[in-house]
DNA sequence: AATTCATTTGACCATCTGATCAGATTAGTA
DNA sequence: TACTAATCTGATCAGATGGTCAAATGAATT
């Protein structure tokens, strides 16, 4: 323990306190100068730990993708559909609750096309994706839920909990609240998953 | 008609070239120089027109604004909750699809916590907002839809179809399209309208 | 202790960008 | 034509920002 904290946690900080400042600015808008206050550091020590603006930003993207991956791949297909529906908003709500940062900083980078994520869109979602819609499309073969798009589903799924995140600033509003805590993540939850089995026709045996 | 166009039409000309910079690039990331490059007139003389980049952003912001008040104002109540959410879904995503920058560099704005537009949020969303929550309670309290959290449900349209323009590059490339046409626009139009009428218990006695 | 390697950091730089300004050009009017 | 006001624009600037570098510091190894 000779230093106060060895490279790794160093790098990790920087990268936290960059995922803030991407989320809040954006790329273009993010400085370099003030990733480095926050993280009580040098400018020159972070650019010493991350070559460019750019890699820093890559670097940041990538965690949080790969975090995704790792919470949205085990959600498994052995269950009914009422149980899948439930996992996949839950697990996708306590994401966006948990950290808005990185779904505010994802949906910039869709926003202005992607250019940073063309690989991980095609190589690391679109399989998820497909699975889901093979999923999805296989229920609706076997009659346990009502036969629609399987596709714009899953967006509206996407769409209906991303939102809670990036336009926070405008659901908070609205809705006269402060800030986005528990009872509301709960409730919004319970609100989506009844929603949709109500559309796709599956009955809820049991109270949440 | 002395000059090639008069100040107003170049001022629009400005107006539109600078809202396509600002949604693809951001704020911050949007440059002077492009915008005026591409409107074909020396950076001086987009400065002339509008004193400062804030301000050239704000108008473009104001525009889109007003343009959307225009168009959603006058859904009107005096339907059944089926031409209701038909005529609120058209709307929304023919907007969506016809000016998808627009939706963009919103979207943009409200993720970075709305800056620019704390009064148009409460002095011109809300109310409106109020208004649309209010409908659906009284149709809840008639009886003519299932009753549901109408903030959220708000929320679920506004989601869902302001999707198809924000994530645009992620939907095409999960949908192995090239381009929003006019055709996924009437399909996405038509799933969205049916899964929410089907959630609350409408029963569609037309088809589209 | 001497050497080597990774890490840290202040000083500095090249470039970009929003903004200014004075002078030219044009349009409208008396 | 003469005069005024609006519009246009090339030149230029001041500040900010990403990035570089050489020197310093610290840690580990022989």
């Amino acid at each position: 323990m000779g230093t106060l904290s060895d490279t790794h946690a160093l790098q990790d900080r920087l990268l936290t306190v960059a995922k803030e400042e991407f989320a809040k600015q954006g790329l273009k808008g993010a400085r370099l100068q003030k990733i480095a206050d926050e993280a009580q550091v040098p400018k020159a020590t972070l650019l010493y730990h991350f070559k460019s603006k750019t890699v820093l930003y890559q670097r940041v993207l990538e965690t949080i993708l790969s975090a995704w991956d790792e919470g949205f791949e085990e959600l498994t297909i052995d269950a009914e559909p009422e149980i899948f529906f439930r996992r996949l908003i839950d697990t996708k709500i306590a994401s966006v609750r948990t950290d808005p940062l990185a779904s505010k900083l994802f949906a910039q980078e869709i926003i202005q096309g992607a250019p940073h994520l063309d690989a991980h869109l095609s190589q690391q979602v679109k399989p998820w994706f497909r699975q889901q819609v093979s999923i999805l499309e296989q229920w609706m073969d076997e009659g346990k839920i009502r036969r629609t798009d399987p596709t714009r589903l899953i967006f509206l799924i996407w769409a209906a909990t991303q939102h809670y995140a990036d336009f926070q600033a405008q659901v908070l509003t609205l809705m006269n609240r402060q800030e986005f805590d528990a009872e509301l993540a709960t409730d919004t939850s319970t609100f989506l998953h009844e929603f949709i089995c109500n559309s796709l026709g599956i009955m809820d045996q049991k109270h949440r």
